[in-house]
This record gives structure tokens, C-alpha cells and sequence, in this order.
DNA sequence: AACTATTTATAAGA
DNA sequence: TTCTTATAAATAGTT
């Protein structure tokens, strides 16, 4: 029951933060860890009064969302701010995790008002994109907010810095 | 230098799972974990594999974003799935943040083909949320996924829960 | 912005 | 999977 220097376990162990290569290991890392990523969440939207909506991928393609402080806060933009954002971002997500689909035939599946909805976007935000959003974030990725992991920095921006305007 | 128990300081102190009152502690308390969460994100990416998007939006209405793998991966959503879902809910916080205006007219300073994209994703899924989706969430949170601060609980669920398939 | 004692998260193992 | 345990990491209050 005890290791020779009369421990029971090691107890937490330092990991390289690189991709963890045990199948096993990694499931068991991903649910503990999207588990206290959203724990974190919830605690900043509780003490800081702070709306908070995140959605992760899993390597197998699962989707996972959370939303606070409503349960259904991710979900009902589209009723308190008139655009279905949220929802179509969901949407996205959805549709991407059937990759080898999309590869072929990407609208393929889509109802035609869906189809609509997805042109208008990609004209609306498609060249303002390109040409606004991603050189300003590589600015954001010199500013202090960045995140250091390894020798690879990870930055983080906020909005303004994208269009501008507040 | 030193306190009556001959310790330099009390430490990290437990606190109350609820509103921080004091402002200035607010926003060390908001600036600290917000960067404690966009690394956790960071660290679950990059240990599992998964892909992440985050949108935090302060109590004073300010926006925050974290998309990793990619620093741009948020943005990116726009050509690589074809249907710029992340920036058109970037765009809803923007306009969220606006909110006496949006009270007014809640449409004001949209030009026509926004609108357009607007009203389409309005009547794509307004019925289906409503129908589906809330009810869904309810249920998600009886699942094992949840997350429990005070005697609150608060629903995460996966997007199988929502929709149905994959 | 830094510090440090303490609380909280979590890697392994059972 | 769920529980345990010891260590790693985050952070509240202070400086």
C-alpha cells in the first residue's frame, strides 16, 4: 500500500505542455481539464459580473459549449441582440466537425434559406476579414496581453483592437 | 516586514463565491482570471488536441476574445467552414455592448445587407431554439456534466444534446 | 507589477 | 469510470 519512501502516490506530476501521446491519458486529461476550464468560467462570470461563452472542440470532433450566466446565455442571442450569432456559430462548428463532407461538397445538406443566410455573411465580413481582422491580430500578438507556453506565444486580443470603434 | 506570526503575508484567502463588491479588487480579480482562463484554454489545446474559442465580455461592457490553435482560428471559421459564423457573433457582442441604443433601435446603424443576414438567421433558427434547444439544455443539466458553485448549478452540454446527431 | 502563503487544480495510481 | 493523494499551479491580499 505504500511506495518505498512511504507515500501512497506520487500525487500531481509536472507534464510537457506538448500533445499527450497516450490515448487513455489524453481522454481522461481533456474531461478533467474541459471540466475546470469551465469551472474557471463560471467563477469569473460569478465574482466579475463578466458574460462568458466558450465552445470546445475534442480531437474526436465532439463539440462542447457553455454560456454564463444563463444556462442559455450562449443560446439566446439570438432573441436579446437580433442576429443569431451564437446560434449560427454553432452551426459552423457543427458542420465542420463532418469534415470529409465538407471537403467534397460544402453546402451540401444545407437548406436553401441556411445557404442564404451563409452567403450574405461571407460577403458582408469575408475582405473586411482578410484585410482588417488578421493583421491587427498578429499587432495583438506583440501587446502584453499574450499568453507564453513553451517558446510559442499565444496572443489574445480584444475587440477594439480588431475594428476599432467603442 | 513582518506580521505578529512572523509571515510576510496572509497568502491567497478563500473567498465568497459571489459578486466582488470592492471595484478595485474587481478588476485585478477580472484581469488575473481572465488570463488564468485564456491560458487553461491554451493548455487543454495544446495538451488534447482541441480546438477553442472564447468571448468574455467585462461588466463594463468591454470584449475579450481567445481562439486557439491558431491565433486567428476564431476569425478564420469565415473561409474554412463558409460561413463566417465567429465574426458574425463578434459582431453581435459588438453591437450588444451598445445596449442603450439597441434598446431604441435595435437595428439603427446596420447597413442593409447586415440586416439582411440578420433577419435570415432570425427565421432559421428562432422557432428551433425556442423549440428544441431550451428545452434540451434543461435536461443537460441533470446530466453528469455540470458544474456546481454555491448551491447553484450550471449546465454545460454537448452539441449532440442540442441537435442530435453526429 | 511583484511577492508569498494559501487555496485550488490535477497527474498518477488504485 | 470514480476516488485518493501528493504535488503543481493559480491567485487574494499586500507591498
Amino acid at each position: 500500500m505504500e511506495n518505498s519512501n512511504g507515500k501512497k502516490t506520487l500525487g500531481r506530476r509536472k507534464i510537457p505542455m506538448r500533445k499527450i501521446e497516450k490515448k487513455s491519458s489524453l481522454q481522461v486529461a481533456f474531461t478533467k481539464r474541459r471540466g475546470g476550464l469551465f469551472r474557471k468560467a463560471a467563477e469569473l462570470s460569478i465574482l466579475c459580473g463578466a458574460e462568458i461563452a466558450i465552445l470546445v472542440q475534442s480531437p474526436s470532433q465532439k463539440l462542447y459549449a457553455f454560456g454564463h450566466p444563463s444556462a442559455a446565455a450562449l443560446i439566446n442571442r439570438c432573441d436579446d441582440c437580433g442576429c443569431g450569432a451564437a446560434m449560427k456559430m454553432v452551426e459552423a462548428e457543427k458542420r465542420r466537425s463532418t469534415e470529409k463532407e465538407i471537403k467534397e461538397k460544402p453546402y451540401e445538406g444545407l437548406e436553401l434559406h441556411e445557404l442564404e443566410g451563409i452567403r450574405t455573411a461571407q460577403d458582408d465580413f469575408g475582405e473586411k476579414v482578410e484585410k482588417t481582422a488578421l493583421p491587427l491580430l498578429q499587432e495583438a500578438a506583440s501587446s502584453s496581453n499574450q499568453i507564453k507556453i513553451n517558446d510559442q506565444i499565444i496572443p489574445t486580443y480584444t475587440l477594439d483592437q480588431i475594428w476599432g470603434r467603442d
